[in-house]
DNA sequence: CGACTCAACGTAATAACATAACAGCGCGAC
DNA sequence: GTCGCGCTGTTATGTTATTACGTTGAGTCG
């Protein structure tokens, strides 16, 4: 590939000291094309499906981009929790809070697009309960709220 | 059409008067075509993909069936209230206790695939209280939780 | 160095999930 | 009757995701 991350978005030292710690303590690598993936979603600033980000690498990088290409980058910056999954919306967004593995929720607005990303202690820990109630043995989970932002409520 | 409900699974008694009463409530009409499509469903017992209900309702009616019929048939299962979407796994399944109108959580095993649709009252009202500190106003939401199950543990 | 290995990457094809557009039918309102 | 409207059928297409297989390139070990 030709130099790719000379043709990615900038990305702040902030992001990409963060994605090269979490790929360390992983012990996976973080290539140019991985990276150039994501400094494409954290500059779009809202959820993007697979293929819009298709469209814009393909922009960017003025060449083919193969639907595989972005979804194996995808599942590695899933891996490595630098990336998350709106499962309601089959969309692909930057963690906002990476300090630290965690579960998320998030708060879907209908009306801006937007989406929050919150980490509400006590969620987890409640869905936790009900599921041993249960008999149930959680491994992970998914709490998305669609609704409308305080933004769009004016 | 052929007369599909006679080709439909048996239906119980139970269900039928319990899908006559949603479609009662919302002035919505319980033809043969939908009945047939929730029979299978329910015959079924375990989360279905559109295709897969496909697959079985060409087979029990011996005919082809468009993915559109079946989508439009599940938009109004949903719409009444008794058929649920998994988002992860965007599998469609029965209403577990649809005695009235309710958000549910999915406790999804990984392991034998069973899904376990529970109605954990404080769930609802935590997220309700989450959103309204971020200003959100919830609409509807979307809570899964996937792990192992009980009989699976074992 | 040279051969080996293994993960990342490229390419092509296809599978799986979902919707759009339009026509015909059937039933109730009037 | 006939009008309107919702249900259904048909065809085509759009969107999301994966499979299969070959190539590249960096690190390792002899």
């Amino acid at each position: 590939m030709a130099n790719p991350s000379a043709q990615a978005p900038r990305l702040p030292a902030k992001w990409r000291k963060l994605a090269e710690a979490r790929c360390a303590e992983k012990a996976e690598r973080l290539t140019p094309a991985r990276l150039a993936v994501y400094a494409e979603m954290l500059a779009c600033e809202r959820p993007l499906s697979a293929y819009e980000l298709i469209a814009l690498l393909e922009k960017r990088q003025d060449r083919k981009v193969a639907p595989v290409t972005v979804y194996r980058h995808l599942d590695f910056l899933m891996r490595v929790g630098l990336v998350h999954r709106l499962q309601s919306a089959q969309t692909y967004l930057p963690c906002d809070h990476p300090d630290h593995p965690h579960q998320s929720q998030f708060l879907l607005c209908s009306s801006c697009g937007h989406v929050d990303e919150v980490e509400a202690t006590g969620v987890e820990a409640l869905l936790a309960k009900v599921a041993d109630q249960h008999g149930f043995r959680p491994d992970s989970t998914v709490v998305e709220v669609k609704g409308v932002c305080g933004s769009c409520q004016g």
